[in-house]
DNA sequence: AATGCGTGGGG
DNA sequence: TCCCCAAGCAT
């Protein structure tokens, strides 16, 4: 049946890794070790450190999460800390890095361990497996870096590198060829130094073998990669095409009373939970914002007040583009009927909001109403 | 198995 | 302005 065909190749590719052994990790790690780049998670060798450094880097660029580790690592220098830390001040810390799940698994995570006696990272597979958030990606390369053991690592990088060098003619990131590139990896990662192959991996697709014009002239597995031989390299991997882009159209408040802002928490179990934000929903297309704003307003105070400004903010969340009609009033009197809270301006800088909002009430700050 | 989850930088 | 991409995980 089509969902368990194996994956395809480019002419001439057996599906075979074990002709890459045991050069590959000869040639990859003395590589790796000569031109690492300087990140501050390689210079730890804490397995907290690490792991702290993986959960970041899940879909985030290097260059983004440089100064979030930094600052993380100040504020909870070890898994003890982090464990007793509340939900708001690592949240906050994470503010303006997207995927707040992720932080919240963490440091669910970070309590579970503690609770059950730990003090940093295990050497268990089967405990990180067992920890939220912490992933077949995850759990090897805290495994593989931290505490030396032969395990393999799949991620975005090591996908495109694997899938050049073995010819691998299907989309990496779906399944089976996803399956298939695990059985590769397991076949490729050395029984000593996995975690420098396994960085190796990982460097070489951020650096050389890029998603598009890879630097096949300096790449160090040249002679062994199928796609650089056969001209290909600029083809692989295949992609599949990406969903359309939606457009959504929203209103929001930014309502003020007696210098303070109503916001509200993202609720449990709904996107950005934990975050809060200006009231805001979605409108149709083709309706006027600044009469849904009215409209929206006297469902949460309740008088209608006037409307001293109004201003437009983009941003997009994965396949959605949105657009936030943003209307600012100030409540002078009224009751306030629906969720909320009014937050004093001096305390809305230590509260975690998403980024979209974060910029709204920055803007808000430099051209005050 | 396919989707949802954020954001910022670069071409 | 748009599209692409990024050290994944949960459901």
């Amino acid at each position: 049946m089509a969902r368990q065909d194996p994956p395809h190749f480019l002419p001439g590719c057996p599906p075979d890794p074990a002709r890459l052994n045991p050069a590959m990790a000869e040639v990859l790690v003395p590589w790796f070790r000569a031109v690492a780049r300087d990140f501050p998670w390689r210079r730890s060798q804490d397995p907290y450190a690490i792991w702290v450094s993986e959960v970041m880097l899940q879909q985030t660029t290097t260059a983004t999460v440089i100064p979030y580790f930094h600052r993380l690592m100040q504020a909870f220098p070890n898994l003890e800390a982090l464990a007793a830390a509340s939900d708001e001040s690592v949240l906050r810390l994470w503010e303006g890095l997207g995927y707040y799940r992720r932080c919240r698994a963490m440091l669910a995570a970070a309590r579970l361990l503690v609770a059950a006696g730990h003090s940093n990272l295990p050497d268990n597979p089967e405990i990180l497996a067992s920890l939220p958030g912490m992933g077949d990606y995850t759990r090897n390369a805290v495994l593989s870096q931290a505490f030396d053991r032969s395990v393999p690592i799949v991620e975005a990088n090591s996908r495109r590198v694997l899938a050049r060098l073995m010819g691998l003619n299907d989309d990496p990131a779906r399944p089976p060829a996803s399956k298939w590139l695990w059985e590769c990896a397991t076949a490729l990662v050395p029984e000593n130094n996995a975690g420098a192959f396994n960085q190796a991996l990982m460097e070489l697709g951020g650096t050389v073998c890029l998603p598009s014009q890879p630097a096949c002239l300096v790449c160090p597995v040249r002679p062994m990669c199928q796609a650089a031989q056969q001209g290909e390299a600029d083809r692989i991997p295949h992609k599949t095409p990406r969903p359309a882009i939606t457009k959504v159209e929203s209103v929001g408040l930014a309502l003020r009373h007696n210098n303070c802002w109503l916001l509200r928490q993202c609720p449990a179990g709904a996107r950005r939970e934990g975050l809060w934000e200006f009231p805001h929903e979605q409108i149709d297309d083709d309706s006027k914002p600044i009469q849904c704003a009215e409209a929206f307003m006297r469902a949460i105070v309740a008088e209608q007040q006037p409307v001293l400004s109004a201003g437009s903010h983009d941003h997009s969340i994965t396949r959605y583009r949105v657009r936030i009609h943003l209307f600012t009033a100030d409540i002078k009197k009224g009751a306030l009927l629906g969720e909320g809270r009014w937050i004093p301006e001096v305390e809305m800088a230590e509260l975690p909001m998403s980024a979209p909002h974060r910029r709204i009430w920055n803007h808000l700050q430099q051209a005050p109403s």
